[in-house]
DNA sequence: AGTCAAGGCCAC
DNA sequence: GTGGCCTTGACT
């Protein structure tokens, strides 16, 4: 059975065995992009608009033909949602509901053809029940913005591409400076055009299920019950395949897919993929320009986007004087870089060719996506791994909304994480805001917090020391294995306090105000729980996703 | 009159 | 059932 709830989610294409072999695996089944001197091929577009757009099928990657249903495919895609929507059939998976969408496969499962369909946003409403023909639907005006923000992309693309080719004489202005360097640095590859099959978060999956239609429960449960880090069985490969449900529920478990689908980066993720293009050479959407190198300006406080922020200094400086427990804690911390990579792949590959997105879904579809990425995070850390699942989860529930409100405080702290972004589709995402869970107003407290750690010389390892200690809460409701929080927290905050003195003589209060800011963060987590619950409860977003589950299990 | 996104047709 | 091409008609 297929349900519009599909539309809600866009899971990526992660296979068991990773991006990598995204990479590998399709393009020798797709048609090359098409060359630029088949500008004017595509009777949608006015000559000087298509110049560099070249569109592949978010389905199936073959030629696009036009706006269909809501979005650019190829004919026979068209086609084919139109025969399956007007005459409501029904299909059934033979496989294992996850099968290869391409040109060349297409036929084979009608079933993941269309739920792909749903999955990139076709739109059921698009077909028109009357079957009236010609005129215009209630799309062309979206049809027609999504155009006029393509022709922009596509004119900052040669404005940038001008200037790379341009001598040092003749470089941009500094604006543009930022923007120049890094597509000027990129591969052909890189500066290839959008394609769902190049990069891995870009690409769509093969009818992959919601993650909206799984027993959520479930897969809480059995994601952290995937072997952990020190067992080695926690690279994607290893998924088994019978932990696939087959309940009675009309929808497939999507646990191996979710396990092995998040969009940020897990230590075996790093171990397993450090060597892929992808992880060193990020995919470069035409807009990449603006999402992956925004021009920060900071507001009230500074940005620290040194060399240092990626790397602790004390730790590479010195290399002894950090408590081993803290070096413990680091090898389940990936690299700041990937946090935002992924982050903004993820924005990027639920926006992927749609014209315009719901803000608010895709705010709690990233929120969403980034608490299975903390049970993912989580299940290897130190202390936590060594609990019962029940108290795993209840540790969860009790910190997620800190951790992500203290990501994004570190980020924009080291790593220049801006407040807003703009998507693929030229809509603008307050990132700020989903930090806040959708409570704007507390974007001052935000600030303030982040001045203050800041002047605090707030860095990497107070960063992971507090998660720690965010998430070994000996007083979380309900945990049974009090001892070993309790132990694991006190021997937290020891170290955070031994290397405070050791490092930071110069600030003798450091440590304390550090657990201030931990208060002060749980008091602004828990408004926007409450602001977004309640919201949440009153839209039209799915109501079964993991962060809906952890918003009621906190009010119940 | 031209555009283009709907639905329709029909060889395969 | 598929998919390339045709027809239609609101909109510009």
């Amino acid at each position: 059975m297929m349900t519009v709830t599909s539309l809600m989610d866009n899971p990526t294409c992660y296979t068991p065995a990773g991006p990598a072999v995204i990479l590998n695996s399709v393009p020798s089944t797709l048609p090359a992009p098409p060359p630029s001197t088949l500008s004017g091929q595509f009777p949608y577009d006015p000559p000087d608009t298509k110049e560099g757009i070249e569109e592949l099928c978010p389905v199936c990657g073959d030629k696009v033909s036009g706006y269909h249903y809501g979005l650019l495919t190829c004919e026979s895609c068209k086609g084919f949602f139109k025969r399956t929507v007007q005459n409501k059939k029904v299909y059934t998976c033979v496989a294992d509901r996850n099968c290869l969408i391409d040109k060349t496969q297409r036929k084979r499962c009608p079933y993941c053809r269309f739920q792909k369909c749903l999955d990139v946003g076709m739109k059921l409403e698009a077909v028109r029940p009357d079957r009236m023909r010609g005129g215009r639907n209630k799309f062309g005006p979206m049809y027609k913005r999504d155009r006029a923000r393509k022709l922009q992309m596509l004119r900052q693309k040669h404005i940038v591409q001008s200037n790379c080719l341009a001598t040092p004489r003749e470089m941009a202005p500094s604006s543009q400076k930022r923007i120049v360097q890094s597509n000027c640095m990129a591969t052909p590859r890189e500066m290839a055009p959008s394609s769902p099959f190049l990069p891995p978060t870009v690409s769509v999956t093969a009818g992959a299920p919601s993650m909206y239609s799984t027993d959520l429960t479930r897969v809480k449960q059995e994601l952290i019950q995937i072997p952990q880090l020190s067992s080695s069985t926690s690279s994607p490969d290893s998924a088994s395949p019978s932990s696939v449900s087959t309940t009675s529920q009309p929808h497939v478990s999507l646990l191996p897919q979710l396990a092995n689908q998040h969009q940020y980066p897990t230590v075996s993720h790093l171990r397993d993929h450090s060597k892929t293009t992808w992880m060193t050479a990020p995919y470069h959407h035409p807009s990449d320009s603006i999402i992956h190198h925004p021009t920060y300006s900071p507001k009230s406080y500074q940005c620290d986007p040194g060399p240092s922020s990626a790397v602790p200094v004390p730790l590479v400086a010195s290399g002894n004087g950090i408590p081993d427990l803290i070096r413990d804690f680091q090898v389940s911390f990936v690299d700041d870089k990937e946090w935002q990579t992924h982050l903004f792949s993820l924005l990027q590959s639920q926006t992927y060719n749609q014209c315009e997105v719901d803000l608010f879904e895709l705010m709690c579809k990233v929120i969403d996506q980034s608490l299975f990425a903390q049970v993912d995070w989580a299940r290897n850390t130190f202390f936590f791994r060594d609990l019962k699942v029940d108290d795993q989860m209840k540790l969860l529930q009790n910190s997620w909304s800190i951790q992500l409100l203290l990501d994004h405080i570190y980020h924009r702290i080291h790593n220049c994480l801006q407040e807003e972004t703009t998507l693929p589709n030229g809509q603008k995402f307050d990132l700020l805001e989903m930090a806040l869970l959708g409570l704007r107003s507390l974007s001052e407290q935000f600030h303030r917090l982040s001045v203050r750690l800041q002047e605090l010389k707030f860095d990497r390892i107070d960063y992971i020391c507090l998660k720690m200690l965010i998430l070994l809460d000996p007083e979380a409701p309900q945990i049974t294995n009090v001892k070993l929080t309790h132990e694991a927290h006190e021997r937290t905050r020891q170290a955070l306090l031994e290397y405070c003195s050791s490092f930071y003589p110069e600030y003798p209060d450091k440590y304390g105000h550090l657990l201030q800011a931990v208060s002060e963060l749980r008091h602004i987590s828990t408004q926007g729980e409450d602001f977004l619950y309640y919201k949440m409860l009153g839209s039209n977003t799915p109501m079964q996703t993991l962060l809906m589950e952890m918003l009621h299990t906190r009010r119940k």
